[in-house]
DNA sequence: TTTAATCCTATAGATTTAATAGGTTTTGCA
DNA sequence: TGCAAAACCTATTAAATCTATAGGATTAAA
């Protein structure tokens, strides 16, 4: 399951990658637009803004922008600020590997196959995809 | 993330895929070869008989065996018994569709036809995957 | 100097998950 | 016939996570 803190990180990104300038937008402007909780979006803006992905103003006339063109920030790399490994099973993510306390052996382990399809699966759709492409 | 509950279910049942006559597995046999708690297995297991896939047999010498052979169970089926909606938001979700109370338009949605994509290439693995498969 | 905005951290409340508890029922077998 | 071994069943606890809010601190424009 998408957590909304991703799924309402994910509408913010494309809404501003919507704008046509790159003049700042308010939360508030954003929130009433995609119906999120001002003070949630203020929390979910922030980490995107640590990592990175949107620059701010404060003050008067402030706001959030994209530092980068729309086109180069892969779903990929959203996800995996917001919601973390795209893996199912942490002893399958390539980004935050985890041994799992069951399982002697992972090689041969069911379910280790099976997700490792899955995940290469999402993995290439996310990281072929762009905010561009959201659009 | 896949939660505990799916992965020990297919753990469990690839493990009763795996023996060769059908004679019912007690649930310490289990528990103790794929290293599940027995209480927590038990509930499991009770879930998959009742959904028809596994049969049992009370008393001595009873256990659990496989109702039907392990390639005709599809892992989409198993998944969507234990860990529900394999789609990644409800409003994408073929058995368990529900409507997003924010998010007006579905079709103009960017989230929404992003995880279409992800629904569809995660379900024709899991559609596609039967327990013969991951033994 | 006022006002409008982001920044920041903590925390409450709700939900979900994982696991356990504790007894009931059934069955094989001595 | 009675004991032991197994599944059956439901409730409940404990922990973790998620969602949202609170409440001020900081910054900048006018």
């Amino acid at each position: 399951m998408l957590s909304r803190k991703t799924k309402y990180g994910l509408k913010a990104l494309t809404f501003l990658a919507r704008q046509e300038s790159n003049r700042p937008v308010q939360i508030s402007a954003i929130a009433e637009s995609e119906n999120i909780s001002h003070k949630f979006l203020e929390t979910i803006l922030l980490i995107l803004r640590k990592a990175g992905y949107l620059g701010s103003k404060k003050g008067k006339g402030g706001g959030y922008y994209l530092m980068k063109d729309a086109s180069e920030i892969p779903i990929a790399a959203v996800y995996r600020i917001l919601e973390g490994p795209i893996a199912m099973v942490p002893c399958v993510s390539l980004n935050f590997y985890e041994k799992c306390d069951d399982c002697p052996d992972e090689e041969s382990c069911s379910v280790h196959n099976l997700m490792i399809q899955v995940r290469d699966n999402t993995l290439k759709i996310f990281e072929n995809t762009t905010l561009a492409d959201l659009i």
